[in-house]
DNA sequence: AGCGCAGCATCGGTAAATCCTATTCAACGG
DNA sequence: CCGTTGAATAGGATTTACCGATGCTGCGCT
């Protein structure tokens, strides 16, 4: 329990600096029985007295009170910059963003977007990390993350979501499949083929979903929470996969062929999204990241 | 101006401990809804949100929280420590004493006092300062020393003035001086003689009193602020004087032999005593050493 | 020597902050 | 669906912070 305030160090400093009360008064802006009272409970608080009062000519420091004023500028430092620190943080785009991802979205995206931002706003240091739905809603609440970059899907009530864009999924097929004839495919012309299903929540159920709405009962032949061992599997020619994630090249990470085709059919597109906790009031920091991926977004074709 | 309290601190860093507002208020003895108007205030200050709510489950920090927390409890022991040390300062024995003392009674006895007061209290450093009665109570005015050591003459009202010791004054000759044959010299016996002045405030009037009184218009034949000078000027045979402080050894500093005879009359006794401000509340420390000072005195004959 | 001035302390009053108890509200677990 | 847990709110009493006005005391000036 601490029994002196900061606002008496701050008052018994500036009697030091000013030699007098008086003077103190004046630079402070508060009146003069103010800081006496403020002094003398002070010195009641800590059982010494700091000053020697001289009638009508200031007060000096005593031994014991120059030792204790010492140490209490040291500690009216370490709160200025505390509360210069924190100041700074809520209103100036600088310190550290916490940044999650989904997983799938991660190497697409984040990337550039801490290249720009930090460019733009040099201050600033951005956390990353990795994570399926269920671990970013979770570290968003917990506090982990200020923000996490994710699919809208299955969103609960207390996140704010952001839109960010949204990717029309595509038809993934091994380079070699009889459908890569077409320049569409549609749902029903997989009927009959092998399904590999990308394993992740929220994922899963968005792609059984489109298949489901088109009237088809996917046979999962594989799934995987890996992307990149779902482009694999396909590349082998045990299934065709549905995606919205389009990395660059054609290949698989074994180099096998693939074939991305757009769907014919109309499906529901995969919206990214930024989401953060509703209930936390925003810093200039995060406001100004997320103005950012709006911006960033609205530059890159659907 | 600081916008937020230590006691603000205070509460925040315990609710981040404790993880739940409930909690720290069990531990601080504080009420529960205090603990929640104290951070939301805090909160309000900084312009920072540091906790996430859970309902029915504690709070967790804000990635910003976080780090103002960490930041926070830094200046919390930082003002633990402060508070801490000026506790010790006010009611343990320990820490610096600032001690001032008449130059010609110094090399006699303080010496021997630190010795003694620092070896019953190995916490404790002593400054040391010399001056002329003049500058020690300047000094204990201006807050540069807790206590001095002088003599108690013409004290003024403001100084707390603890008598030590008295001592009688004597006379010295040079060894070879006629005077000498006699066991106890009286004053009337030196009309004639020049004498020699230590001529430092307060002990000029002193001596000099001491030989009006006796009837005597003293010969001033020489004068020196320094003790040593006094006894080498009289080791030349230039002439007597009075003084209290007696070294040891009856030579001067250049070799001269010297002669200490008591004086027969009865005369006014120099008294040491030890001197603070009056207004001054005294800290342990300087009590401790007071009451020292006096248990020392009382074992020297006098 | 007296008087004005400078500067700290005290007083009375008000606004704000602090802290309490009692109550409400929301989510989770059984 | 209900009981439990834990934060927020409401209402009220006490304490604190601050102000203006005033008192007091030593210093320096005339």
């Amino acid at each position: 329990m601490l029994r002196y305030t900061l606002r008496q160090v701050e008052h018994a400093v500036a009697i030091w600096d000013h030699g007098s009360v008086a003077a103190a008064s004046a630079h402070l802006g508060v009146a003069q029985p103010t800081l006496s009272a403020s002094l003398a409970k002070l010195e009641e608080q800590v059982g010494l007295q700091l000053f020697i009062r001289h009638h009508a000519q200031g007060v000096s420091p005593s031994p014991a009170g120059l030792a204790f004023l010492k140490e209490a500028r040291n500690l009216l430092t370490h709160a200025q910059d505390l509360q210069r620190d924190t100041l700074a943080a809520g209103t100036a785009v600088e310190g550290q963003l916490s940044l999650a991802s989904f997983a799938t979205i991660a190497p697409s995206f984040v990337p550039q977007l801490i290249k720009t931002f930090t460019s733009l706003h040099p201050k600033v240091t951005i956390r990353m990390a990795e994570g399926t739905q269920d671990e970013l809603l979770r570290g968003l609440r917990g506090g982990d993350f200020d923000l996490a970059l994710l699919y809208d899907v299955d969103m609960p009530e207390d996140f704010a979501v952001t839109p960010l864009a949204s990717f029309a999924p595509h038809v993934l097929l091994p380079g070699k499949h009889k459908l890569t004839r077409l320049k569409n495919v549609p749902l029903i012309a997989l009927k009959a083929e092998p399904f590999v299903l990308l394993d992740i929540a929220p994922s899963r159920t968005y792609f059984t979903r489109i298949l489901e709405n088109a009237g088809l009962a996917p046979k999962v032949a594989f799934s995987s929470p890996s992307l990149e061992v779902v482009r694999g599997l396909v590349g082998q020619g045990l299934g065709y996969s549905i995606l919205v994630t389009r990395p660059f090249g054609d290949h698989s990470y074994a180099g096998e062929e693939l074939a991305v085709r757009p769907i014919a059919d109309e499906v529901e597109r995969g919206v990214i999204a930024l989401a953060g906790l509703r209930q936390m009031r925003k810093t200039r920091l995060v406001s100004a990241f997320e103005a950012h991926c709006v911006d960033y977004f609205r530059t890159l074709p659907t």
